[in-house]
DNA sequence: CCGCAAACTGGGAGCGCTCCCAAGATTGAC
DNA sequence: GTCAATCTTGGGAGCGCTCCCAGTTTGCGG
């Protein structure tokens, strides 16, 4: 809060008032070997004496390590932070990363400026490592996760790429489970909502839920698309309807579209699951608020977030983790 | 993505492969004047054939600027991240930061041993100044706050403490116009649901509240609390109800809380706004989806974030800004 | 053609910390 | 008591960049 740039003692002034070497003191800091106890007890006094704190700054040219990554966030923001998705997966990584004692640097990759700064962070070694998340097929930001000169792990499977580390969960499984529910709900003309096409949780929900339409003898419809938001649901769903007046089973690929296409069915007079049965993804709090409450696929978001960091701390120290797909499955609610 | 840690051309390498010294590379660099324009082509061109990029460590420690600041989010994490508006915040300071050059480091601060992580960050300069959110009465991150030796802006002022810079919204003024619009409506038995007691945000909100009752010649009731959430906006309108049966509008801190009571009025037969009018307050999408849509109190969050950063910038400038309190007003909508 | 101001130029001293290494102090086995 | 092995210790050289400063050029009226 201060104004003042008062001077903050450095590791000199510690070492000369505890009449030990800049050395001595830089052991006692990291607490290494080869340190008499009495030396170390009086450097540590004097720490405490002059309140030091070590400078992060000059540790990180010394050391070649920043102590922090960076977590990018692709794509516009406005439909990143549609829902809590990535609040969720904040908080995952966020524990993650405090336990390995480094800082999170948020980067919303969105505009070319801000991508722009992003390579030069992960060019200039501004960061440990990074997780990217969110990220489309072509994005620019895979060029710059190329070019970067620290490790990178991907938060979920960009679309048309292959990630050589990435963290994701298991969406075509989950997606044949919904679909599969909805089969054994009765349902026999069974719609799907996709999101946006370029990524690769739409596609492999898509893929899922084609799957089970076809193990089970039926023909898929041609999917509608929405952007994953509740509004473009409702239009989907819309659409979906006036294609097949005589749905009775829809799967969204998100909670908020499966929200959006219940506000559709109510408004158009369809009961559910009395008419249509409908499941979302993702099991967001809308899932368990929405009228009636969502049957969806939970996936465990926090958990993409932790071990999505965790993987990169550990490509960081050196080790070669092997990607990981997290489970996903059925929870059942009043909407089939 | 890659592994060899190959080595990055360092700025004496780009000046001998100029044929200039270090120093006028380093003009060049920061263009700064006196450069002839040969050296500084010559420079340039070397930049560009070694594919130099700065090193932004080196960079801080020598100008004592490190290029971050800290966006603290105080609290639990779940409480925090039940609603967009710390996505919206972080986009709209992201934005500020960036114009600014700075990187956003995001801290959240819940567990002791983060808020250890953030005091060590905020003396030893490790960021040029920080953000704090959500700051409530006593919070253990004001003594942080305190202790920093880097510029501090509060976005929201905290309950019990007199922020020296700070932005925030109209919260009183907000809930002013929320009850008289109520009143406006012929409403005269009108409830509050309050949000967490120790955070500024809900008692001035309740403070607007009973102000506009008392120039009304009407008598507040006692309101209920809840915590920003759907499920505790519900629980509420249930406590309400009961104690008050011909209640006839109903102010809720939030539009989470808000949908909450919908809900509850819904499952009571109770007609909105036929029976009950309802008012939220932020203005999040949630508003717009909620059946009926909802009367609410928007305030610019993404506007608080950016101004929270530009505040901070111009204090890391020197700059001595005043607080700003940003202004709120209502959208009237479907459940009043 | 001179003198002086203004523009260039590069050397060098940091910024604050880590870490290698050589030198000195201890220890212990014989 | 000796000598090698082991532990301590502090000096010093970086990490890669900025910036002050003194020295050198250049530009241009007079």
């Amino acid at each position: 809060m201060t104004d003042v740039p008062r001077l903050r003692p450095t590791l000199d002034e510690v070492a000369e008032r505890a009449g030990v070497s800049r050395s001595a003191a830089s052991r006692v800091l990291n607490n290494a070997p080869h340190v008499s106890a009495e030396k170390r007890a009086a450097v540590l006094r004097a720490i405490r004496e002059l309140d030091y704190v070590p400078n992060t700054t000059a540790r990180a040219l010394a050391t070649r390590q920043r102590g922090a990554v960076a977590l990018v966030i692709s794509g516009e923001a406005p439909s990143i932070f549609a829902d809590p998705f990535f609040a969720k997966v904040i908080v995952g990584a966020s524990a993650a990363l405090e336990e390995a004692d480094l800082h999170l640097m948020l980067c919303l990759a969105a505009s070319d400026r801000s991508r722009r700064r992003l390579a030069e962070l992960l060019r200039a070694r501004g960061v440990d490592g990074a997780v990217l998340m969110a990220v489309r097929e072509n994005d620019p930001v895979l060029r710059i996760a190329r070019e970067a000169e620290v490790p990178v792990v991907f938060g979920g499977r960009p679309a048309g790429f292959e990630a050589p580390w990435y963290v994701d969960v298991d969406n075509a499984g989950g997606a044949r489970q919904a679909t599969e529910h909805l089969l054994a709900r009765g349902r026999r003309r069974v719609g799907m909502i996709c999101g946006l096409p370029d990524t690769h949780a739409s596609r492999a929900r898509h893929r899922g839920y084609r799957e089970a339409l076809i193990l089970a003898g039926l023909q898929p419809v041609p999917p509608e698309y929405g952007d994953f938001t509740e509004p473009s649901g409702a239009t989907a769903m819309a659409a979906l309807l006036e294609r097949q007046p005589d749905m009775d089973g829809v799967f969204a690929a998100n909670d908020n579209m499966a929200a959006g296409a219940l506000r559709t069915l109510r408004g158009a007079g369809r009961a559910v699951p009395g008419d249509v049965a409908v499941v979302g993804f993702d099991d967001l709090d809308i899932a368990q608020i929405a009228e009636p409450s969502l049957t969806t696929v939970h996936q465990p978001i926090q958990a993409l977030g932790n071990e999505t960091a965790r993987m990169l701390t550990g490509r960081i120290a050196g080790e070669e983790p092997s990607s990981l797909i997290l489970p996903t499955h059925l929870v059942a609610r009043a909407s089939t």
